[in-house]
DNA sequence: CAATAGATCATCT
DNA sequence: GATGATCTATTGC
């Protein structure tokens, strides 16, 4: 899809879409367009990561260097780097004082994919380039530097078509955790060639 | 197919 | 000093 036209068919998501409970914030995700410089893909699968109660968050430990974004105002980015050599986008949601954000878990390639594919060789096919957490900031590019930025404006933003086909929800534990292992936080669109395995 | 080892380092104990 | 919101390549059936 050509990125022009992709921007005359979306708008932003405004703050106000992130100030409220996580849950409702990570669902809604699901089908709106992460866009990164030349380089955009549809939201297919998301996980929420809740407050103190849920010690498989990161804001479970408190306030630090690292969670700092997560206790600040919702609409920025939360990237964290893992396992020596990956890194994961998360959007922060609640009101500004209150952690919890939605891991970005999978897209579906919408523009620049043959970038996307330049920076991700070993992907087979389209579906594999962004199906997953860390390929798809390798795949759009995001990296650390995104910290802390905002998207509701700037070159990393969030956008939602004025008009979406409907589409079904499903919701699954979440992946690759120790903490709340069968709290069913993770949400993707059913039948989606592009969820992660 | 499934299972697993290895890469590699910021973060927090 | 151990751990981890991952991914790839390789092994073995």
């Amino acid at each position: 899809m050509d990125l022009k036209q992709l921007e005359a068919e979306t708008d932003i998501l405004p703050r106000s879409f992130y100030e409220r409970p996580t849950i409702a914030v990570a669902r809604e995700l699901l089908g709106t367009i992460l866009v990164h410089g030349r380089t955009a893909g549809r939201i297919v699968e998301v996980e929420a990561y809740l407050g103190a109660a849920d010690l498989a968050a990161h804001a479970s430990r408190g306030l630090t260097n690292r969670t700092r974004v997560l206790f600040g105002p919702p609409g920025h980015a939360y990237v964290y780097f893992i396992y020596g050599m990956y890194e994961c986008l998360n959007l922060v949601a609640e009101p500004e004082g209150t952690p919890g954000c939605a891991l970005i878990r999978a897209l579906e390639p919408l523009a620049g994919i043959g970038i996307m594919r330049r920076r991700r060789p070993q992907a087979r096919s389209v579906e594999e380039l962004a199906n997953g957490p860390g390929k798809l900031t390798q795949a759009l590019g995001i990296t650390r530097r995104h910290y802390g930025a905002d998207v509701t404006r700037g070159p990393l933003a969030v956008r939602r078509l004025k008009q979406d086909a409907p589409f079904e929800i499903l919701a699954t534990p979440r992946i690759g955790i120790r903490h709340c292992a069968q709290w069913p936080l993770r949400f993707l669109i059913a039948g989606n060639r592009c969820v992660s395995r």
